[in-house]
DNA sequence: CATGGGATTGACT
DNA sequence: GTCAATCCCATGC
């Protein structure tokens, strides 16, 4: 990935991390779904600014942001735009591509459908944890490469799980891909 | 220092 | 459909 690619307009690296491939150790997944955001709006951890927790969101385009969820699950995002802007990408699923059993043993899970099919579920398949938190995405331990294979077409519709801001239409994902999380509103705004 | 709220998931009714 | 688990950290006193 170019280092210019984070930087950006958080939405355009959303839509363009559809088909991107997530890899950490022998577990690697091709990214089927994703949400954007940004400082200006409320649902964003930055909207409160630079805290200990969101200042890695304000650093260089291309790191790792690694947050816990509900006090349970590791949540994965890219951050984006120019350095001083609090922006990132939330990877929401993966369609599993590498070290497969790996996952299945972390995830206590079978189906392939299961695996990668949530925010929380990628990086417990994939052992992503807090500790990757402000790493680089193009260095590892945690990275992000090109897409592979050709991209097809790309469903826009509204973030899910957020109480604020949700008239947004900042989630990109694979259109008809069985791997994207299930839940929230089904509605496209755009193809 | 005490409190409260999540960018979720899985089990259960 | 409902609900608890569980912890980081922003906020307010």
């Amino acid at each position: 990935m170019r280092s210019e690619f984070y930087a950006g307009e958080v939405c355009a690296v959303a839509r363009a991390l559809i088909g991107c491939v997530v890899r950490h150790g022998e577990t690697a997944g091709t990214i089927v779904e994703t949400e954007a955001y940004h400082e200006r709006e409320p649902a964003c951890h930055a909207y409160v600014g630079r805290t200990p927790r969101t200042i890695t969101l304000f650093g260089p385009p291309g790191l790792a942001y690694v947050y816990r969820s509900y006090g349970v699950h590791a949540m994965l995002n890219a951050v984006s735009e120019p350095e001083g802007v609090g922006a990132a990408v939330l990877i929401r699923a993966l369609e599993p591509l590498e070290g497969i059993e790996l996952m299945r043993a972390r995830r206590g899970r079978d189906r392939l459908e299961d695996l990668c099919s949530g925010p929380g579920k990628l990086t417990q398949a994939l052992g992503i944890e807090l500790g990757h938190n402000d790493g680089d995405l193009r260095q590892g331990p945690v990275t992000i490469t090109p897409a592979v294979a050709l991209v097809g077409e790309i469903t826009v519709s509204r973030r899910i799980g957020i109480t604020r801001a949700v008239e947004l239409p900042w989630r990109y994902s694979a259109m008809g891909s069985r791997f994207v999380s299930r839940r929230g509103s089904s509605l496209m705004l755009e193809g």
